[in-house]
DNA sequence: GTCTATAGCAAGATAGAC
DNA sequence: GTCTATCTTGCTATAGAC
């Protein structure tokens, strides 16, 4: 076997263990809170060890990081690949809703894990959630220009209200009612209604 | 002095270092986090020591539940208040709606508290807070119901599309731009045009 | 009611064997 | 790369003086 070939599974399989110690992280800050979930319970998820994690990770706080990063690429990419078919504004900003909502409600708990800490305070992590996240809903800025709406409609307003409404429905989503890909509808629908009346 | 008059001196004090109490609680668990919130900083923010806590909430999890229980009661009342004067459906709505907002994003920080804590996993506090906003919501399926909508206007989804647009805003709010009552009109005013024009 | 002092425990992180 | 063992620190909660 040739170096390059065994380089390539050995980076496969250090993808695999990060991966799962992502997941796992992610899983326990989200049902128990950053603070309150311990590296032991992570690594036991992942099946290790405590220590084993800081080969991978240098501090908690740096793995907390990385979830982060990797939530947001997530449904970032989600929602960009989501936009490559339609061409009508509307149905591309009902496109982008429907990613969202679907990665966002029954997508990876990694995504999910991104609702947990919510940018409250002053601590130095707030400043990178809001950074990371005002990159990602600059997207739908960009949806909302494209509608050429009236002048007078404030899209500012408009995207905060929108995706207020999406992010704060995990709060109360339930598996097995609504749909995620129904209710992403049922709140284009409204605006829509709404803003092409006036 | 009569002895009842001493009495009520002696609840009056106690009411207030336990209020103090209260408000040092939220405003740590509101910035920090449930579980990284001290009892030693909590205690210090109120100008006593850690020990003396335990003689107002038998434990850090029952100062989490007075906490809450208090903000809700102070939103509660705030926006029942709102309602004594307006008559017109919608004007009623939007009163509530300022009233909601007013509290949650300038008013008392024991409101604010609530929103730290989000219902997520599966903890004995879940429970609690979801049953409280629960009882809280009703107050706006009240409102909803009396517009007197077409039918097929979904007051379930539409409920859960104003209050969480208007719960969002507690992550990306900042005093000097836009109030509070200003942010809530125009949700609502979004809202109003939709629905008459179905 | 509040204090001091501390028991009892769990956490994040490190070191070195393998 | 992962393990075991452990250091150090900080936490909640309690006990008893005042």
């Amino acid at each position: 076997m040739a170096a390059g070939k065994k380089s390539a599974a050995v980076r496969r399989r250090r993808g695999n263990r990060r991966e799962l110690l992502l997941e796992a992280a992610a899983r326990r800050f989200l049902y128990e809170g950053y603070a309150a979930a311990s590296m032991r319970d992570i690594a036991a998820d992942a099946g290790m060890q405590a220590g084993s994690i800081y080969y991978h990770f240098p501090s908690k706080a740096d793995l907390l990081a990385a979830v982060h990063d990797e939530g947001m690429r997530r449904i970032s990419d989600a929602v960009l690949e989501s936009l490559e078919g339609p061409k009508d504004p509307w149905q591309r900003l009902e496109a982008a809703c429907i990613a969202h909502l679907e990665f966002l409600l029954e997508g990876n708990i990694v995504v999910q894990a991104l609702m947990q800490e919510m940018p409250t305070g002053s601590s130095p992590i707030r400043t990178r959630v809001t950074r990371l996240r005002d990159d990602y809903e600059g997207i739908f800025i960009r949806l909302l220009e494209d509608l050429k709406l009236p002048r007078g409609v404030d899209l500012h307003s408009l995207r905060l209200m929108l995706l207020g409404a999406m992010n704060w429905s995990f709060t109360w989503y339930r598996p097995g009612a609504e749909t995620p890909r129904r209710i992403a509808r049922k709140f284009v629908k409204y605006l829509r209604i709404s803003l092409q009346a006036s």
